[in-house]
DNA sequence: AGAAATCTACCATTCGGTAAATATACTGTC
DNA sequence: GACAGTATATTTACCGAATGGTAGATTTCT
């Protein structure tokens, strides 16, 4: 599953084979199918994975004390860890941009990340808003979306650029979209 | 080329095949290889063409004697385009995702295509921060940029939720963050 | 007649997937 | 602790279909 998942994240779900995790391994395909009968079985059961592992991080972060600040810059950190990580993109990204490969049952499971990332951030940034570490007009979960939308663009156009400056140029714009003026 | 660039779209470089073409225009495969000896080469051509289209079509945009808050509306219309003729996604998005598959060659050619948007962006945004129809900090550049980001990843997320009025929504707020809350 | 385009008929390779044999690991019994 | 029985896992050896691509004959256009 770990070289399944990096597969996808560096090649894309038809970018790779089952041939090739049997060679990363150095196991033979068959071996594969016996856990994982189907191709997409075992992509489901990585998404799953993948979802819950990164839900699990978004919690850590959110059990320290950190400011509100600190929590989105933390967040965008996550996604730059993905990135610095041999360039990969998050998982759900990649497969959304295949999303015409998949059945209904993992569409969905890709608008529940997706979901679950704008869920967390409204939350800090409805707190980061009233503590005036944040200014945005619209309301939190809308900014919220905003933020996953450019995250996955972010990430996208930075390893398309080659440079993870770029990620990090981008970031720092879109915290001082966020943030008040004074305070940068 | 047509039928090439909508299957990119629609599924991937490494979506498609050259029998789907061929079964598409009713001709034989190695009719297609005639013109395109090989995948790449293909490929390249419709992304070529993809862009002179795409810049003609910012250009036009450009010619027209519209306000600056008008033609980010209409740079938006064209990623929305895309998006409601069968939700298709931008060519280069879709490629950039599989970047991996692809020769240097074509990889500069993506970052060109990104590159040139924001460079369009960077006029427009210049301009309107002159006239007091945006407010942003940072340079025009920087935030020319992040919008090229946030279009991707909108355009992304909207697809992948099976709702053109997901990239509606976030297209309305990314335009109350660059517009002055009085302008609203 | 000559050029351009399309055709038929292939090719080797890879694809996801399967059946059946074989090997490995665990488990309860004496 | 040795042993048999049983699940678990891996192997070999396939399969049919699809992949990108090619050679050469044939058709179509100018």
């Amino acid at each position: 599953m770990d070289i399944g998942l990096t597969l996808v994240q560096e090649r894309g779900y038809n970018g790779f084979s089952y041939a090739d995790i049997a060679e990363a391994i150095g196991i033979r395909k068959a071996s594969i199918h016996y856990h994982f009968p189907s191709k997409q079985d075992l992509v489901q059961a990585v998404l799953l994975r993948y979802r819950k592992e990164f839900m699990d991080k978004l919690q850590h972060i959110s059990d320290q004390p950190h400011s509100c600040l600190q929590n989105i810059q933390l967040f965008f950190g996550l996604y730059r860890d993905t990135l610095e990580n041999n360039t990969k993109l998050c998982l759900c990204s990649m497969m959304a941009a295949e999303l015409n490969s998949f059945p209904p049952e993992i569409r969905e499971e890709l608008n529940m990340f997706f979901d679950a990332n704008a869920v967390w951030l409204e939350h800090v940034l409805d707190q980061g808003k009233k503590s005036g570490e944040f200014t945005f007009s619209m309301s939190a979960m809308e900014q919220a979306k905003t933020i996953v939308a450019f995250v996955q663009g972010a990430q996208l156009l930075s390893r398309s650029s080659g440079d993870i400056g770029y990620y990090d140029s981008l970031v720092t714009n879109y915290m001082a979209i966020l943030t008040p003026v004074n305070l940068l």
